[in-house]
DNA sequence: CTGAAAGCGCTAACAA
DNA sequence: TTGTTAGCGCTTTCAG
């Protein structure tokens, strides 16, 4: 049998001519070494029992030699693991990706699941397409991990779909729904950071407050209203949103500047996110105001990179990346123990003191 | 056969309780349908030939009842292909993906992988570990695309690494390797956007440009610095090279003022991307000088989002995003057809003329 | 038009 | 300490 599998592979190898080298199989290896299959898989899984040194050496010999990488599939399809999270990012644009949010994400997730041996599967899905999504479609996953968009009723289908599907769910950044079999929620507290940040613009004193949110519903953006307008209704502060398209920047300057040829200057400006503050800054600077002397602005998130800002910017700060982290960790615990320890896990935010407000 | 696969299934979920349902097998879809494994597998893979209107309808009927989804692992281990593309960025930084170079280098490889029915597993590596990343130890891709950074040498050391693997190897962003097999190189032209650049700021007849650059080494930033060493050498411009630790706002502010300390002011300041040159301009300006009347800026990259410049910032434009696409459609031909059709592909770099310089 | 059967690469229980 | 063996879920001839 061994002989005939190697004969199989060395066939390969010649037959195919220009095309590439066949991997060489667990067969091949041990037909070469003149051992089992079963000896090389311990060799190569690092079973420490039961291997005798000498067999050993031998074997890791042959796999250097031979350039032996262990098929996946078939330790897969035998382990019935897929080895592998998928994430569904819910968003309009293509280039999902370009969210410093999103992006921080990823990064955490993706570390941290390489880090414990898992692969990350990336798919940004169109908003009511995740029932297409492959990831939905297929069996390909160990669990999955959600960060939906969209009006709570949208994100919500999306929750039940991906739930649905029988198997782990992660919920990035939404509000827990009740009975939703075998989900984990994980969050930031956008709702304490925004009332921390809006008790802070008190010191100010302000009458009208104008925020700049994106037309897309972001679950966080929500929790951000939510928490200053939990402050500013009890100190008797006007909110004003103006919603703009936060992809391309003429878009938010132009609501900006129109917001401000309409109404009083306010005696605040918060961006939902830190681009949106720097250009309200801009505009600002641009109409000979002073920040913060005339009037105050802040935002959120502080990723580096979105920060370049005169006066530095007083900003909440996100941890998309612990997020991300965070959301791996319980995912490998989930699928290692077979439960979740808790269902919602909400991290702390802190706001950033620079001097803009 | 049938039936003791059905039980097997039926018994598995009824055992394990308050387990999570176990998903169902195509035999479990084949024995409640009354029909075999072949004719589900037929269904379900869209195989329109030989299967009749009455069975199809049935057999999509149970698929639906029992929430059958495909397990890819067993499709993988009998087609021997994995489905999916490992994508290696080699970066210093756990948050590799800030960078938004990267941010849409994945985003446009994900969508069109996505689209044709490929995953995309990222990986971000730091550099020399390459060898420990488990897209290389492991076969677990169809084929591995590569973003190298460092110097050229220790680039090469990941190409061959990479190659030597003996799966196709797509190249991102560096200067192809002779003698490298079954490798394609997706690349934009930095030198001649660079080169455009160049001669654009000649028009305010230079005598010094200063270059800010981060202290690891791209390739795409050695060759915008060709680019503009192509131009100023011809012309008797002098270029200086400013390092910085780009992934600190402050370390880029403070760089770019110890430069200008120590310096006579230059005629033109250009960053490596524009987030550098942004806060050049910043630097410019809290120094009382204007921009373009005393010192011209400009950047590289013009991704949305890190445009918020005042003035507007003229800027070479990266076509990240389609370097993405580009390579993802490349590997999917090479994985159908066997073979690449060209080993090389460069995409044409534009300036974006703002009112920087 | 449908089904039986072989086998993809691997692991783990059990036998030697 | 090592080897034999039985599948994991699926596709694909080939025979009916």
């Amino acid at each position: 049998m061994h002989s005939c599998r190697q004969l199989d592979y060395e066939l390969g190898s010649e037959k195919r001519g220009c095309q590439m080298k066949t991997q060489p199989t667990i067969h091949a290896v041990a037909a070469r070494a003149g051992v089992s299959t079963a000896t090389v898989s311990k060799v190569v899984n690092g079973v420490e029992t039961g291997i005798s040194k000498a067999t050993r050496l031998l074997v890791e010999a042959v796999v250097r030699d031979m350039g032996y990488r262990p098929n996946r599939i078939g330790r897969n399809l035998r382990t019935r693991r897929h080895g592998a999270v998928g994430l569904a990012i819910i968003d309009p644009s293509p280039r999902f990706l370009a969210d410093p949010f999103t992006t921080n994400l990823v990064a955490g997730l993706s570390n941290q699941l390489n880090t414990d041996g898992f692969g990350l599967l990336l798919h940004g899905v169109r908003p009511g397409r995740l029932k297409d999504c492959s990831l939905v479609r297929n069996s390909e996953v160990d669990a999955i991990c959600l960060n939906p968009s969209g009006d709570r009723e949208e994100r919500i289908r999306s929750m039940r779909l991906a739930s649905g599907l029988g198997q782990p769910l992660i919920v990035i950044q939404d509000q827990p729904v009740a009975d939703l079999p075998n989900a984990c929620f994980v969050r930031q507290d956008d709702r304490g950071g925004a009332a921390a940040l809006a008790e802070l613009l008190m010191h100010r004193d302000p009458k009208r407050v104008a925020m700049i949110v994106a037309d897309v519903a972001w679950p966080a953006v929500e929790n951000r209203i939510a928490g200053f307008t939990q402050v500013f209704e009890r100190e008797g502060v006007q909110l004003d949103l103006v919603a703009c398209d936060e992809t391309s920047n003429t878009a938010i300057n132009d609501a900006i500047t129109r917001y401000l040829d309409s109404h009083d200057a306010p005696d605040a400006i918060v961006g939902q996110n830190d681009q949106i503050a720097i250009a309200a800054i801009q505009v600002l600077t641009g109409r000979g105001l002073s920040v913060p002397d005339d009037i105050a602005v802040s935002g959120f998130n502080a990723f580096p990179f979105t920060g370049v800002a005169v006066p530095p910017l007083t900003t909440v700060c996100s941890r998309a990346y612990e997020l991300g982290t965070t959301a791996a960790r319980i995912i490998v615990e989930r699928l290692g123990t077979g439960r979740f320890a808790e269902t919602d896990y909400m991290l702390p935010l802190e706001v950033f003191e620079g001097r803009s407000i």
